[in-house]
DNA sequence: TCTGGGGTCCTAGGACCC
DNA sequence: TCTGGGGTCCTAGGACCC
C-alpha cells in the first residue's frame, strides 16, 4: 500500500514569524515589501538570514551579504533576528502538526515531516493538507507550504514547488511530469558540487540522472553516491518518519570577526569566547566531551582544522580552553590574518561519574567553580566580563 | 558583491592489534 | 626473518542541509 507523507515548509520562516511579532506591535506586514532579517547591517560582513518575497523579486537572496542586497535596493527593510521569538513560532506550528499525526519527525527549526498513512479516515489527502495549512495561518499568522507525497522526499520536493501558502501533490506516478523535467540541482542532497559533476558529464536534469545507467554513475560517484542519485532521481525512499529526537553528536560555535585578526591575544579571547559558548552548552545538556576540535578561516577563505582526543571527557570550561590553545599553533603560525575562529567538541558522553584522582588537578576545583558562576548569571555570551576571562587565564596558563 | 553559523554524514589514510 | 588480512580507532577534509 502506498504511504502519504506531508512535509511542512514555513514560508520564509524567520522573515514571516519576524512580521507577525512586528503586525502585533501595530506595524506593516513586512512579508508585503522588500525587507530582509540579517545580522548587524553595519557590520560589512553580515549576510542576509531570510528574505521578504518582494525582496526576492529584486534578486535579493538568503546567504547573500547585506551590503550587497542595500546597493541592489537602497529602501530594503532590515530587521535582526528574534531566536527566543523564533523558538516560539517553531513549537507552536509542530503542535498543531502534531495534532494531524502524531508520527511527526522535526527536520529543523521551521520543517517537518508527517507520516499520515493511517490518519485520513478517508478523506482526501489535498483537502487535510490544505486545511493543516489554513490552521497554522489562522491560529498563528504565518503561511506554510505542504508537500503531499509517497514517500519523505517526495513530499520534500512538493513542499518546495510554487510558494508561498500552498499544496502540492508529488505522488510516484506524477515523479515523469513533475520532477523530472526538474535541473539535478533542485534534487535533494544534489549541492553545487554534484550539480557540476553532473553537468560535466551533460547530465542536466532529474529526468536524465533518472535514466543514466548506475554503473556509469558508479565510476564517478562511487557506490553509495550513486546509488543515492540513481534511487532519488527515481522518486524512490524507503526511509520512515523517525519520531525519536536524535541525541547531538557534537556542538560548535565559530566568530567571524568585522576586521581580521592578526594580534594573538585577540585570537586566545576569542577562543575563550567560543570555548565558553561550547562549553555552557553541553553542561546545561548534561553531556561531556572527548574529543576538542579548533578551526580557522584565512582572508582567503582557506580554512585548516585541528582535533584531538582528551584523555578524559570534561564540561569544564578551562581545559577545553586548554585543549584548544594547545592545538592553536598546529594550525596557525601567529601572523597570518584569520577571519573566523572556532571550536568545537565531539564524542560526547552523559557519563556523570566523576573520576576521582588522589592525584586530582587542586585547580578543577576552581575551573568548576567558574563554571558554576558562568551558567549561573548567564554571562552575556558574546561579552564575558575581563575580570571572568583575566582569571581563568591566569590559571589556565599554568598548566 | 564578497561571502554567517550550526549541524550531519561520508571517505580515505595511517596506526595499531590480532 | 619475513610475511597476510581484517578490524577498529583516529584524524583531516569534503559535501550537503537549514
Amino acid at each position: 500500500m502506498e504511504r502519504v507523507i506531508f512535509h511542512i515548509d514555513v514560508n520564509s520562516a524567520f522573515l514571516s514569524w519576524t512580521a507577525v511579532k512586528m503586525l502585533s506591535e501595530g506595524h506593516q506586514d513586512i512579508r508585503l515589501i522588500p525587507s530582509v532579517v540579517s545580522g548587524d547591517p553595519s557590520d560589512r560582513r553580515s549576510i542576509i538570514t531570510a528574505a521578504s518575497i518582494p525582496a526576492k523579486k529584486l534578486g535579493i537572496k538568503t546567504a547573500q551579504p547585506v551590503s550587497m542586497a542595500l546597493r541592489k535596493y537602497p529602501n530594503l527593510l532590515i530587521v535582526s533576528g528574534d531566536w527566543e521569538w523564533y523558538g516560539k513560532c517553531s513549537r507552536g506550528f509542530i503542535e498543531i502538526c502534531r495534532k494531524y499525526s502524531p508520527v511527526l519527525q522535526q527536520f529543523s527549526i521551521d520543517e517537518c515531516f508527517l507520516d499520515m498513512t493511517f490518519r485520513l479516515y478517508g478523506k482526501e489527502p489535498v483537502e487535510v493538507a490544505a486545511a493543516l495549512k489554513d490552521e497554522i495561518h489562522s491560529s498563528l499568522g504565518f503561511t506554510v507550504n505542504v508537500g503531499v507525497g509517497s514517500n519523505k522526499l517526495l513530499a520534500k520536493m512538493a513542499s518546495d514547488f510554487e510558494k508561498p501558502d500552498k499544496v502540492h501533490t508529488l505522488w510516484s506516478s506524477e515523479v515523469e511530469r513533475k520532477m523530472w523535467p526538474l535541473g539535478v540541482r533542485d534534487l535533494l542532497w544534489v549541492g553545487k558540487k554534484t550539480e557540476q559533476r553532473l553537468m560535466d558529464y551533460g547530465i542536466r536534469t532529474i529526468g536524465q540522472l533518472a535514466k543514466t545507467d548506475i554503473n556509469y554513475l558508479e565510476r564517478i560517484f562511487g557506490e553509495r553516491s550513486a546509488l543515492q542519485l540513481h534511487l532519488s532521481s527515481n522518486g524512490i525512499d524507503s526511509s520512515e518518519v523517525e519520531t525519536e529526537v536524535p541525541e547531538a553528536k557534537s556542538y560548535s560555535a565559530e566568530r567571524t570577526f568585522s576586521k581580521d585578526l592578526t594580534d594573538p591575544k585577540d585570537v586566545d579571547r576569542a577562543l575563550f569566547k567560543v570555548a565558553c559558548i561550547v562549553a555552557h552548552r553541553i553542561r546545561k545538556d548534561s553531556f561531556k566531551a572527548s574529543c576538542v576540535s579548533i578551526f580557522v578561516k584565512r582572508t582567503d577563505f582557506t580554512t585548516s582544522q585541528k582535533q584531538s582526543t582528551l584523555t578524559q571527557p570534561t564540561d569544564i570550561t578551562a581545559l577545553i580552553l586548554n585543549e584548544a590553545r594547545r592545538l592553536l599553533p598546529e594550525i596557525w603560525d601567529g601572523e597570518t590574518p584569520l577571519r573566523q575562529v572556532g571550536l568545537g567538541v565531539s564524542r560526547l558522553t552523559h557519563d556523570t561519574a566523576e573520576q576521582m584522582s588522589l592525584f586530582e588537578d587542586p585547580r578543577l576545583e576552581y575551573y568548576r567553580s567558574w563554571d558554576k558562576e558562568y551558567d549561573r548569571k548567564k554571562l552575556d555570551k558574546e561579552d564575558p566580563r575581563t575580570l571572568a576571562y583575566e582569571s581563568l587565564s591566569k590559571h589556565s596558563a599554568d598548566h
